[in-house]
DNA sequence: ACGGTTCAGTGAACCGTTTCAGTGAACCGC
DNA sequence: GCGGTTCACTGAAACGGTTCACTGAACCGT
């Protein structure tokens, strides 16, 4: 397709200014070249509207300034914040986010994560739906790579920001032991939907400890079929919900809602995550609280000095905590 | 930075076959060439592990395959959820679309969709913050742009999803109007925070005609800034709100709870898009729906018919519709 | 058997940068 | 005033594909 107007190109600065384009690449970028020329080629470049290719830059470099951000699954509104925080911590870095959704599905996290390695991000933050996959110690020898949730099975990653899941499943099941439910709904996400499921492992683990019963099912963070399933486990005769996001839990809201099932009276709920939204529903969620705020911090402190070239590796857990607002009966 | 196991190029893949670089590249795009041949060199693809490389790929063709996605505001839970609705519906198409957030600011509007183009996106959807500026006629000659909510001033955009605001802003103002409100705070989104602000005209119009006293300020659309706003509203006096996003109404929510103060009895609240969440609150949000999947539909076939080079040029008016829970006292 | 089309494939230019190796010239201490 | 650095800059080769203009062979009807 014919640009209508052609860009100018760094020969013409080059022509514009008498030097040669290596010299007008160095002064573009402060190196190796005077300031004096520095000031000449800057002038000549903004007369011409010269503004870098990108993608030339990206073929030649190997790099682009970009940062990777690889979504679990945006139907969940907490990793919607999550990838919104990210975003706007890394412009306050002057670097910027590539942003895609796995959907929840491995293949296409599989896909999606060479595909980002392709276009040259720099680094790539990653909340994997499959932590276990070897796809990642192939992606991390490379690329800086930081996850977010688990930690990469086998793979050398720049930085992990973990968080500790089994003290999360401890925290809800043992509240909601607490209340005096014994038999549990467990709806666990997409977001564990590998085959052995680490969070899952917990929760059985951990019912089995505290003396549980529970009847596991794997729902979609979407408000519409997490409703459906969470339906199909009340007309089972469940009244006691362990949701492993919040944005499941507000299926049950939803479901409990159309039934017109009382919460916390005939129904109680625990979420996990701490969706703001969570706070804002009647009565409010009680809920597993992983502070996105340090968690986002934390990823973008990583990720860039590791864009950077900064080699600093680093794990940090992040510590749950229960935010009792009142869904628990 | 070196990559450890260099990546097989076209030319071994030539070399591999006995053909040249350019058979092999047509090759594997299915033109020209035999049907043998086409698949003797996948064949040797395979074998080597070879993948064409976008990047080179963007810089020699000027396309990617990718489509632009450059939101108005992602605080927006709306906007999220239309973003990842979008994203959802081109990989159904077998595209992959880039992800911005211009965070309500014009400036960084400019500076991304300049990005994205540079970025050889095949298509840009935009949701425009500010839909008169001169930028857009210059993006839209050598890229087909489809707008989303505001029609594109002065520019030939392959498509628009218009949203009828005036429509809604009548819907809204007449609800309220007969539910006895004569005074209102008008809570405005960054969406629309150039300086005609063709929404707020409309509002103001329309308050003169049915002869509604205002009071109108403009609220961040994430929770805390709007609650915040909502707050000082509240304070004021105010007791009727329509807000320019749910995500904003949701905000009135936090600060009426904060202070005590019951929906609809005390506090009456009109929201304006529509989100899942709304329908989950106590009482639910009356709000002026925009049929979102809808939206989704429509943009996302424009963009991939102008993408694929076809030039029906589309203007799609969204008729709006008034989703009435209980928020209005 | 002949000019004219297709067909399958080739060679080289090109896309717009970066970067490596090198080249004078100026400058350094002694 | 001489070897050795440093400085400011250049030329050309990447980077890894696509595409344009051709070519030789096969095939066509007449």
């Amino acid at each position: 397709m014919p640009q209508p107007r052609k860009r100018a190109t760094i020969r013409e600065v080059a022509k514009a200014t008498g030097l040669s384009p290596a010299a007008v690449s160095y002064a573009l970028r402060g190196m190796q070249v005077s300031e004096e020329t520095i000031e000449r080629v800057r002038q000549a470049a903004a007369e011409l509207g010269y503004e870098a290719d990108p993608i030339a830059r990206a073929l030649a470099s190997g790099r682009t300034g970009m940062i990777g951000l690889l979504c679990g699954s945006l139907e969940d509104l907490w990793q919607q914040a999550l990838a919104v925080g990210i975003g706007r911590a890394l412009k306050d870095n002057d670097r910027y986010a590539l942003i895609l959704d796995a959907a929840g599905d491995p293949a296409r996290e599989h896909t999606l994560a060479r595909q980002l390695r392709d276009q040259r991000v720099d680094a790539l933050i990653v909340q994997p739906v499959d932590p276990a996959a070897p796809l990642w110690a192939e992606l991390c020898e490379g690329l800086p790579v930081v996850s977010i949730g688990d930690a990469l099975a086998g793979a050398r990653a720049a930085g992990e920001v973990v968080f500790d899941n089994r003290a999360g499943v401890t925290l809800a099941l043992e509240h909601l032991r607490q209340r005096g439910h014994r038999r549990l709904a467990v709806l666990t996400s997409t977001r564990a939907s590998t085959p052995d499921r680490p969070a899952d492992v917990h929760v059985m683990a951990e019912a089995a400890r505290l003396g549980l019963d529970i009847d596991m099912v794997t729902a979609s963070q979407s408000l519409g079929p997490a409703t459906q399933v969470a339906g199909e486990m009340l007309d089972a005769g469940h009244r006691a919900f362990f949701c492993f996001a919040d944005s499941i839990a507000y299926g049950v809201y939803a479901a409990s809602a159309e039934r017109k099932l009382g919460i916390p009276f005939e129904v109680s709920v625990m979420g996990y995550d701490d969706h703001p939204m969570s706070g804002l529903l009647t009565p409010g969620l009680t809920t597993v609280d992983w502070d996105i705020d340090g968690i986002v911090r934390a990823a973008v402190r990583i990720v860039v000095a590791a864009a950077d070239g900064n080699p600093r590796r680093r794990r940090i857990v992040q510590a749950p905590q229960l935010r009792e607002r009142g869904s628990v009966g």
